[in-house]
DNA sequence: TAACGACATCAAGATATATTGATTTATTAG
DNA sequence: CTAATAAATCAATATATCTTGATGTCGTTA
């Protein structure tokens, strides 16, 4: 029960299925270039990528200092299904940026 | 989005998931012998009965002055595995209790 | 070792949700 | 119409969750 309620409570947040969407969407990704791209205060970033991997969505792998975030695989099929369902809502997902990315590209 | 939250909110709360799967258990119940059954004071389970209604997991059909209660179908894929979920999850289900049962049965 | 950067955690205040008892609404019986 | 019952809603309080800024931890580099 304990565990069905932990996954139910990370869906049941904006912010938390918006950073589903973007890993889904980018992949693999590091706490500093979400907090770039997802214009998202560093503490409020790591809280809810913590709610997210204690619920089973994510996962983490340290290299160095950084820390890269990206969607568990397998997933079992609740999880699964609630992450087609997010890949089907209408979100404004914003461009991923590099913080490596220090030159600007034109346009 | 705001659907999906409704949803996912509707699932995070152990006394709903009771009611989905009581109701999933039992079928068509009426507010009352839910009342019984799962020792449930009024207010309390009208609330969440409509939290669980306006989230898509359950229909209400009024007859006279009861209300029947049961799981919508059909259900789309993920409030379908979501029900899934709940139904393996090891929970102390209550017997049904009917108010109509005024008679207590031999045993 | 000291300074720095990336990330995690903590503390305080704001917002949301759950519980209970009281009240309201609606339907049926007398 | 009045009383009684089923159910919904309201009001007050308690609990949980989110946000932000400050602080702590750990690895890298000078």
């Amino acid at each position: 029960m304990e565990v069905f309620l932990k996954s139910a409570a990370a869906l049941h947040d904006e912010t938390r299925v918006l950073l589903l969407r973007f890993l889904d969407e980018y992949g693999e990704c590091c706490v500093c270039d979400m907090q770039i791209s997802l214009d998202m205060i560093q503490s409020r970033l790591s809280r809810h990528l913590k709610i997210l991997k204690e619920a089973g969505f994510i996962r983490v792998e340290r290299k160095g200092t950084w820390a890269y975030y990206s969607i568990r695989s397998p997933l079992d099929r609740f999880r699964s299904e609630a992450l087609q369902e997010i890949k089907h809502l209408s979100i404004e997902l914003p461009i991923l940026q590099k913080t490596s990315d220090k030159v600007v590209s034109k346009t």
